[in-house]
DNA sequence: GAGAATTTGTTTGATCTTCAAACAATCTCC
DNA sequence: GGAGATTGTTTGAAGATCAAACAAATTCTC
């Protein structure tokens, strides 16, 4: 019989899993996270993908209060408090209070934070072109037509 | 001119985000996540689909190093120290010392692990039924052939 | 073979994310 | 006006993550 390899295989026995969604679907959303750092790294600009969607949330719906913002994104409110409070250190954000209701925040972004967003925005297109250079266009379409079909199937459960 | 409408919308301007991939691979893995979270509470199991993942690794490479685990996982080795000591302290996975190398563990999975596994893997399946219930089994295999391409085309970068 | 360099698992320290519960301020409903 | 709900905040707990330092063991170099 021949002897067993010297070295580990480069590559482990995945078993079922390469057929699972909910894995397949990580590993690309790790792989899409890494670029999407990568790429704000090397133009030396600090944000995550997260981050992004708020500024981008905040943007288009100004006045927003942060429980409306915390149910946008899907997280508690209080999860919300201190990455505003870095957002709003960094001078792209601020916290007006609302003139028709004295607990809530009307959230806006500063004209330095549009500028940013601007900024950001730009490279997150690099950001997505890069990660679908791969993919057709059609594809593109497809997939994104999918993932929302998983989403919002999946949400009525 | 008409008046502001008296509640919020029920739903925000999301500008940009629904066209971008990173944006909607985001909700849709949350919304798997979700499921799986919630398919194992209402059994009765406690397992996040990493630790399923590390489990069918080990339990289709006896014998692995935590090295080999941890690069396979796309993680460091000290993070994966404490989850191993959790899945160990739960009975379901051993760290033998290995005859051959002295500095290694190799891992593998107590029968009661396998035994859980199983039932683990069982939980799995229905959990992916479920999220994939609003697509065909064409659709799927293109989801996951697309996805990935994502994965494999972005580690090239 | 002896010593140097590398590898492995662990510990510690630092951030970050997350939720839950409690709290004060404010609003809404009756 | 007062009871109950909502909002933002603070605090506490758990977990994930990496980096750096460390001892033990192996491998490489001469």
């Amino acid at each position: 019989m021949g002897r067993p390899p010297a070295k580990p295989p480069a590559s482990l026995d995945r078993g079922l899993l390469p057929s699972l969604l909910g894995y397949v679907l990580r590993r690309a959303q790790s792989a899409v996270f890494d670029d999407f750092a990568n790429t704000f790294a090397k133009a030396g600009e600090a944000l995550t993908p997260g981050e992004f969607g708020l500024l981008v949330l905040v943007d288009r719906n100004a006045g927003l209060s942060q429980m409306a913002l915390a149910r946008a994104l899907g997280i508690d409110r209080s999860t919300l408090v201190p990455i505003l409070d870095r957002l709003q250190e960094r001078g792209l954000l601020m916290r007006h209070r609302s003139p028709t209701d004295g607990r809530t925040h009307a959230l806006a972004l500063t004209p330095a934070g549009e500028k940013a967003l601007a900024r950001f925005a730009r490279l997150v297109r690099a950001h997505e072109k890069r990660i679908a250079s791969h993919l057709s266009a059609a594809e593109i379409r497809v997939l994104i037509d999918l993932l929302e079909k998983v989403h919002s199937g999946a949400r009525s459960l």
